[in-house]
DNA sequence: ACAGCGCGCTAAGGATTGCAAGCACCGAAT
DNA sequence: ATTCGGTGCTTGCAATCCTTAGCGCGCTGT
């Protein structure tokens, strides 16, 4: 069991404006009551996406796994970072992995692995899938 | 059990439900089956993150929204891509890749599929995890 | 006073997740 | 032939999500 009281073993932090060891519920209340939305505007304004009994239930702390979509909503809604909403419910962020712009030195490819026509075929396949993949995916940010 | 349902509350992809049906669990099958692993080797390899039965289910189509931090596990154990495997369960990828347009076209056999810095990575990494297997037939990290 | 409205919040319930346990099947060793 | 281990798969169940109703409170106007 874990215990979602932001009270202790923290020397107390005097500024919340950061995005810091805040729980997703104290966050998502803190934001809302900012931008002086009611739960059921913002449960319109996420058009019914999000209902406003959910939304009192996730700012008090009584959702532990909420639908990543919905963080999403609320996410857009609000204004805010979505990942950092996806890391405070606990979830692995997507972006977190650096693997992208980084070591660009290796060349490598395959060529010089040498490639059986087996594990050709297979990762002609692999790469199949993936782009058929990333058609599907246009239509997000 | 219809996955039809026209009153979706939730933002799922306006996916066009045609051609290439190429879903979670038959992507997970064909990783997990071209690494020829065991769902009881993957459960084992995922530390018991994920079941035997549960990725069963997943395989089968029988799970709708699965926990990100279990794809995430998955992802890991097979070596493929995280934000992928969130695509593809229909939740929305945190931050998007903008890999499109970036081809450094790197020679070999590929070369003329002009792969993505991403896609090269992903496959590599697959090809890694083919020879790995070869190799060692079982073991861990 | 008392409607009427909006507020945060709670109750109850259907739906889904994810797991432990167990099933039926198959191939190999005894 | 029979046991043994391994395979995918199913079942039953507790836990959790998320929704629809509805409660109690405070406010405003008639």
């Amino acid at each position: 069991m874990h215990e979602d009281n932001p009270s202790e073993k923290h020397p107390r932090k005097p500024e919340p404006t950061s995005t810091t060891q805040l729980t997703l519920g104290a966050y998502l209340a803190s934001v809302r009551q900012t931008l002086s939305m009611s739960l059921r505007e913002v449960e319109d304004a996420t058009k019914k996406e999000v209902s406003n009994a959910y939304l009192s239930q996730l700012e008090k702390g009584k959702i532990k796994k909420p639908d990543p979509n919905i963080l999403y909503s609320l996410s857009e809604t609000y204004g805010i970072s979505y990942p950092n909403l996806m890391s405070l419910a606990g979830y692995i962020v997507a972006s977190s992995t650096r693997s992208d712009t980084q070591h660009h030195g290796r060349v490598a490819t395959f060529a010089e692995h040498a490639l059986t026509k087996e594990e050709e075929e297979e990762l002609m396949a692999y790469l199949k899938f993936i782009r058929d993949r990333k058609k599907k995916q246009h239509g997000q940010t």
